[in-house]
DNA sequence: TAATAGCGTTAAAAAAAGTTAAGCAAACAT
DNA sequence: ATGTTTGCTTAACTTTTTTTAACGCTATTA
């Protein structure tokens, strides 16, 4: 379950607004776009955002202003100024607001993308990380440590069954896709590859099997399912 | 207590290498000047450092090429590039390597300046405790002296042991890439230097032995992966 | 229903890693 | 200078992990 990014973006100009809230948004990201920066500080107040692009030259609310009002309520929110001007003076203002990058136009999206993505690597992300702890039916299993406890013994996985036991995991009663699994764990979808991977399905049902409540089917053609019967 | 933040500067350009060290170590760093990649890279894996300043053209490595080979052994240090080519494809690359943030010449000092401390805002504080001590699990570990702290031994590392455990504390819970850590070590990766290494972990497991929580697992092809166990 | 592609299982071969110890050279002490 | 310790590499042997091969079964399709 992945967390949508959300995105403020305060740009006056509506058309280049657009583009960007367009190719942000094909990108994964939610954005919501502002035409000044009073709007964008209503919105700021109103619902929450992960980060803010903010045009500097704005009518009514210029980029700076807005800065150091969302800096005031929120020291840790991302900023990121887009600016007509390459001065160097208002760059490091920007800077000095806080800012974690100041980007000049024109500029290439892939490189508003990439800078973005920069930025947030650095940013601490789920503070809620469960432990690890998952329940196969009745058999605990703890794939950091690639360990499954049963009844008698605790078997230690080899780091393929723990791959291969972790995506079944994550897609616990649906399909999981033959070909993207070869190609995410052997990082080749080949004939030799695809008859290894039956070899670690067959070792992993071995070591299940004490549990009869659990099953590991094939779907013909479409890969496997793990299937976890509650009662 | 402040902290000093050490910087890896690798510019090819004396002039402007010495210039750039001058102007960061007024500001307060210490900065560590290396003229070309491969230099740098020795460096890197000899000392400690918080940020990294990459030209990139440069002889003998290119600081893309250094960057990959830091990535491989620290997920985390922040990156800066700096470049005579303002190309697109140049800065893409950059930052699909891991780059924090690009930078063309010619540059202001003072926003290099503002760029760095954007950066190392977001920068979690060390991990490492002020004093430089670590713990792994229950045992104390100083990286500085080459000790390990045991429950009725004081244990002092030998260079080899003592460079392998930073790398493996370094990337705790992440896998540290065997042909990686044989040429950050080793300097070269060819199978007796890596039949070497496995001796080195061999001797690491033992040492750390006496917390069960600590293990140093083999990931088949990969590397190996420090996890600890926190209760 | 015959042909075929896909899967199940076991065994073997091959590759990678674990362990112990011998060998060697540099640093140190005698 | 000579012996000793120390750190590292190389070697030899063992075990683990992964891949490949072989043969049989099952579902799908012509």
């Amino acid at each position: 379950m992945e967390k949508v990014t959300r995105i403020l973006l305060a740009e006056d100009d509506l058309n280049l607004g657009q583009l960007l809230q367009n190719f942000l948004q094909s990108k994964g990201f939610k954005v919501s776009l502002a035409q000044n920066g009073k709007i964008a500080f209503e919105k700021f107040n109103r619902d929450e955002f992960d980060f803010c692009i903010f045009d500097i030259m704005m009518p009514e609310m210029d980029g700076f202003t807005l800065a150091k009002e969302v800096r005031e309520i929120d020291k840790k929110v991302p900023i990121l100024f887009l600016s007509a001007k390459a001065m160097k003076e208002d760059k490091l203002e920007g800077f000095s607001i806080g800012a974690d990058d100041y980007l000049t136009k024109p500029f290439q999206m892939e490189e508003l993308l990439a800078r973005i993505n920069a930025i947030l690597r650095r940013v601490p992300s789920n503070p809620v990380q469960d432990n690890g702890n998952i329940e196969i039916g009745s058999i605990k299993y703890e794939p950091e440590f690639r360990m499954l406890y049963l009844k008698d013994e605790v078997k230690k996985l080899t780091t393929k069954e723990n791959q291969l036991l972790q995506l079944l995991v994550k897609n616990k009663n649906e399909i999981l896709d033959r070909h993207a699994t070869l190609r995410a764990i052997w990082g080749d979808d080949n004939y030799f590859n695809g008859r290894s991977m039956d070899v670690y399905i067959a070792k992993l049902r071995k070591a299940l099997r004490e549990d009869s409540n659990i099953e590991i089917m094939n779907v013909h053609g479409k890969g496997f399912k793990l299937i976890v019967k509650e009662p």
